[in-house]
DNA sequence: TGTTAGTCCGACCTTATTGATCGGAGATCA
DNA sequence: TGATCTCCGATCAATAAGGTCGGACTAACA
């Protein structure tokens, strides 16, 4: 129920390491390729490949062929969002499938639908929600140190 | 993307329909039948049949057999939520197929997950959402009376 | 400079979820 | 009692997601 795809997910938790590793490490424009993340996470190798092409496509990572290539950020974490993200990979956010009525076709419903406006309320708040969240907040809220604390260390903001 | 299924779709308009037969007629205790919302909306009937079950299952309308039959609410309209509405169709909320642990199989990136925290928030800011948003607020936002005869005469058959 | 290894990239197939459908069981009113 | 109208559970088809394959490119190295 409203579950996002496993693609998204993934982008989320490659987007994260990728950040970590860039601002984490010493090295600060360090290029991290596409097995060190599956490996890390045990995500399916060709997958997670196809969801970094994507993510490059729409701006968000920058791709570096050849050996020792890989991905590296686009922009600074706290520039982006996890809308951005999400939108990227699984289209435009739509809570109900007639959010965007595409061209003069609106669903068999539109004429007496009763429940059009409070629905879109309700997704305006949700995108306002991932809009607000860059990718830096969901690196445990601390700007620059990399996480890694075994303890359920609360991420309160 | 995050988009919430056509059967919980159905659902919200049916019982909206109910409600607003239920007092916004003369008739306190009307019972409203399958056949009539799924002409009033255009949805197939036999799958707003299927709909109307679960829901009863649940215990928000009660079903009433035989002829002259149909569904009543099962309880006044400021006491549903949309969070149980949509639960009941398509199961307990959870952003990510991870959200809940089901019986000691955690997902393969568990471990190292990075994510897990972050995304658990938004998931309890939009369950907030839901669960503080009723059906009453659904039907325009004014109380219980408002509901005029737009939709009555459209009912007449 | 030629080779080679390692990377990204696009198209294809398989599986899971949703959407839609069918016939049967139960109950009420005439 | 009888017929009719309703709800109910199991079944099938369409769509989208998840996963996989081989080809094209680039950059480093000998
Ligand atoms: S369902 Fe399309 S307008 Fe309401
Ligand atoms: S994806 Fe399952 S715990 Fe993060």
């Amino acid at each position: 129920m409203l579950k996002i795809s496993k693609k998204a997910d993934y982008a989320l938790m490659a987007l994260q390491h990728i950040a970590a590793a860039q601002f984490g490490d010493m090295m600060p424009g360090r290029v991290v390729n596409t097995k060190e993340i599956a490996e890390e996470y045990n995500i399916p190798l060709e997958l997670l490949a196809k969801v970094l092409q994507t993510l490059a496509k729409n701006a968000l990572i920058e791709s570096h062929n050849g050996p020792k290539g890989g991905y590296v950020l686009a922009r600074r974490a706290h520039q982006i969002t996890i809308a951005q993200i999400l939108e990227s990979i699984e289209g435009p956010l739509g809570i109900t499938d007639c959010s965007h009525e595409k061209d003069g076709e609106f669903c068999m419903q539109r004429e007496h639908c009763n429940i059009r406006t409070p629905l879109l309320k309700v997704q305006d708040s949700i995108a306002q929600l991932l809009n607000n969240m860059t990718l830096q907040d969901m690196m445990g809220g601390t700007p620059l140190i990399t996480i890694q604390s075994p303890t359920a260390q609360g991420v309160e903001r």
